[in-house]
RNA sequence: GGCGCCGUCGCCAAGUGGUAAGGCAGAGGUCUGCAAAACCUCCAUCCGGCGGUUCGAAUCCGCCCGGCGCCUCCA
C-alpha cells in the first residue's frame, strides 16, 4: 500500500511519488492577514495538517512553507482607512493567526515567508517575464501576464479560456485594469497614492508599484526551493478549491514561463469549502464563525478537529451546532480512552494476546484509509473500532502488548483528535475528610487548585458514602457536577475525579 | 452560457460493480446505593425519482427532481 493522491491538475488520484524522495517540497497557500481567519480557512489548513502529519509518518522529509498575504487590496484599504502602515495593521493579525494554528493543533510550517519580505525575488521574477516577452507594461505602468503567449494557459482549472463569462462573479469589472486581453492578470500594480500613504509600494526596473496577488506564491517557492534544494518544482501544492481558478493557474503560468518547466508543482490539491448552517461564510451573510469563536465557546481543538476529519476533505462540510455537538461528544470519549490507555500497564511483546490481532487491524487500516488519498473519515472510523475492542479487553483487564500501543499511539499522533481531560484524580475509598474550612464554596479559577478543590469535597463524599449518608453524597454530586467535575464511583468505594472544564 | 460537485439510517458521514464502515442521538441490558464511564444487544433488505446496461448497481449510462461551488485577486 502506498500513498495515492487526488492531484487536480490530472483529475485524478495517483500514486504519489515526489521528484526526489525522501523530500518532499511542501507549499501552502496560508491567509491574507488583514482580518482573524476563520474556521472556514481553518478546515483547509487542518486538511494540510493532515496531510503533512501522514507524510512524516510516512517517512518523508518535509519541507513546508505556508505564505502570509500581507499585501493586497483589502489590507491597504483597511490601512489606509485607520491611517496606518499595512506593516503594522498586518501584525496583530499574524500573531492571532499563530495562535489559533497553535490552539488548533496544527503543526506549524518550516516557514511563514510574508510577501513583503520577498520583494526582490518578486521583481526578478517580472523582469525575467518582461525579458522573456510574456510579460507587458499597460499604459497605466501595471505590468500584465499575456496569457496569450502562454499556451498551456488553463490547465489546471480546465476552463477554456473563450468561456471565461466575464464579471460572472460580479467581483470585478472587465474594464477595471488597463489590460491588453480581458483573462491577463497583474503581476505588478503601478503605485497610487493610496499605496504610498500606507508604505505599498517599491521601487522597480519597471516603475514603482506593488505585487499583484498571483505573483508572491510562485517568488517565494521558486526562491525558498532554489536556496534549500536547487529545484524549480514543488512536490505539492496546496490551497482550497476557490484557488483553483484564477489564483493558481496564474502561479502556474507565470512560474513555468519563467522557469521553463513543465510544472510548477507536480501535485495541486485543493481542500472544499465549509460552510455554516448551509450556506457559504461570507461578511453579506454575517456568518463568519472565527477560530476564536470556537474558543470562546468552549469548543475543545480535538472536537473540531473529529468533526473536520469526519468529512473528506474534497467534500463541502456543513457545520452546524448538532455536527459540532456529535463531534464533541466523539472526541471526549476518545480522549477518555485515550487516558485509560495512557496509563494502563503493558505486558511484553505477545503474537498470541488479542491485542495483537487488533493492533494489526488498527495500522493495517488506518494506513490503508489515508493512503487512499488521505479518507480521513475511514481513519477514524478505524480508530473507534479499535477503542471499543481496547476498552473491552481493558474491561476484561487484559494487559495491551507494546505494539497496541504503538499502533494507537501513531494514530493519535496524526490525527489528534483525542480529547483528554484536563485532569484526573484518585480519590481513595479510606479517603478522609479535610479540615471543613478547606472545603470552601467558591471554585477556585486555578487548574490545581481546581482539581485540589473538588477532590477535598470528594473525599467529603466518601466519608459520607461510608457512613451510608447518601444524600449528602448525592449533594456534592451535584454540585461537583455543576462546576465541571464528573465523579465515577468503584465497586470498591473509590473514585476517579475527571474535570471535564 | 462554461467548468465541476453533491443527494446513503433521526442528524453527520465512508463506501463508487459483488450484495450497506464509523460517529452522534435513541431503545433494552451488564455493572451500580445513586450517577457516570465502559461494554453487550437492537437501530437503512436499502442508498432522491424513473428507465437502461449487467449474472449482479448505492456504485456504470440516460433523463428528471433537489442542493451547492467556481467563472480574475475569497481557504
Amino acid at each position: 500500500m502506498a500513498l495515492a493522491l487526488y492531484n487536480t491538475l490530472t483529475r485524478r488520484i495517483e500514486p504519489f511519488q515526489p521528484l526526489a524522495p525522501p523530500r518532499v517540497t511542501l507549499y501552502s497557500c496560508g491567509p491574507t492577514v488583514y482580518n482573524f481567519a476563520h474556521v472556514g480557512n481553518f478546515r483547509t489548513f487542518l486538511f494540510v495538517d493532515l496531510l503533512r502529519r501522514w507524510l512524516e509518518a510516512s517517512g518523508y522529509d518535509v519541507f513546508h512553507i505556508m505564505n502570509l498575504t500581507d499585501v493586497d487590496d483589502k489590507i491597504i484599504k483597511a490601512a489606509g482607512e485607520r491611517r496606518t502602515s499595512i506593516d503594522d495593521l498586518v501584525k496583530p493579525f499574524i500573531d492571532a493567526f499563530f495562535e489559533d494554528r497553535d490552539y488548533l493543533r496544527i503543526v506549524p510550517a518550516h516557514v511563514y515567508p510574508r510577501a513583503t519580505e520577498f520583494v526582490e525575488p518578486m521583481i526578478r521574477l517580472v523582469q525575467g517575464l518582461l525579458d522573456k516577452g510574456v510579460a507587458y507594461r499597460g499604459e497605466d505602468g501595471s505590468v500584465y501576464f499575456g496569457i496569450a503567449r502562454f499556451p498551456a494557459y488553463g490547465r489546471l482549472s480546465q476552463l477554456d479560456t473563450r468561456e471565461l463569462k466575464i464579471g460572472a462573479s460580479g467581483r470585478t469589472s472587465a474594464d477595471e485594469y488597463d489590460k491588453d486581453n480581458a483573462q491577463d492578470f497583474v503581476l505588478w500594480k503601478a503605485a497610487r497614492p493610496e499605496d504610498e500613504a500606507v508604505s505599498a509600494a517599491w521601487d522597480a526596473p519597471f516603475g514603482r508599484g506593488r505585487p499583484g496577488w498571483h505573483l508572491e506564491c510562485s517568488a517565494m517557492a521558486l526562491e525558498l526551493i532554489g536556496q534549500r534544494y536547487q529545484t524549480q518544482v514543488l512536490d505539492i501544492h496546496t490551497g482550497g478549491v476557490d484557488l483553483i481558478f484564477p489564483h493558481h493557474e496564474d502561479e502556474i503560468a507565470q512560474s513555468c514561463a519563467f522557469t521553463g518547466q513543465d510544472l510548477f508543482a507536480k501535485y495541486w490539491l485543493h481542500g472544499e469549502f465549509l460552510n455554516i448552517r448551509g450556506s457559504k461564510m461570507s461578511k453579506r451573510f454575517g456568518n463568519i464563525t472565527t477560530a476564536r469563536d470556537l474558543k470562546a465557546d468552549g469548543v475543545e481543538p480535538a472536537g473540531f478537529r473529529l468533526l473536520v476529519f469526519q468529512t473528506h476533505y474534497r467534500q463541502q462540510l456543513d457545520l452546524t451546532d448538532e455536527a459540532l455537538t456529535a463531534a464533541r461528544e466523539g472526541a471526549r470519549r476518545l480522549g477518555d480512552f485515550a487516558d485509560r490507555f495512557d496509563t494502563a500497564s503493558v505486558t511484553k511483546p505477545d503474537p498470541t494476546s488479542p491485542w495483537a490481532g487488533l493492533a494489526a487491524t488498527l495500522a493495517n487500516e488506518f494506513a490503508a484509509a489515508l493512503d487512499d488519498d488521505l479518507n480521513a473519515p475511514r481513519a477514524v472510523a478505524a480508530a473507534f473500532e479499535f477503542v471499543r475492542e481496547a476498552n473491552r479487553l481493558l474491561d476484561e483487564r487484559i494487559a495491551p502488548t507494546p505494539a497496541a500501543k504503538t499502533a494507537w499511539d501513531a494514530v493519535d499522533r496524526v490525527l489528534a483528535v483525542a480529547h483528554r481531560a484536563q485532569a484526573r484524580a484518585e480519590i481513595a475509598a479510606s479517603a478522609l475528610d479535610a479540615d471543613p474550612a478547606a472545603l470552601g464554596d467558591q471554585v477556585p479559577e486555578d487548574p490545581a487548585a481546581r482539581l485540589g478543590w473538588a477532590s477535598r469535597w470528594s473525599a467529603r463524599r466518601a466519608t459520607a458514602k461510608r457512613s451510608r449518608d447518601f444524600a449528602l453524597a448525592d449533594q456534592i454530586r451535584v454540585r461537583l457536577k455543576e462546576a465541571g467535575f464528573e465523579l465515577r464511583d468503584r465497586r470498591d468505594g473509590s473514585a476517579e475525579l475527571v474535570d471535564r472544564r
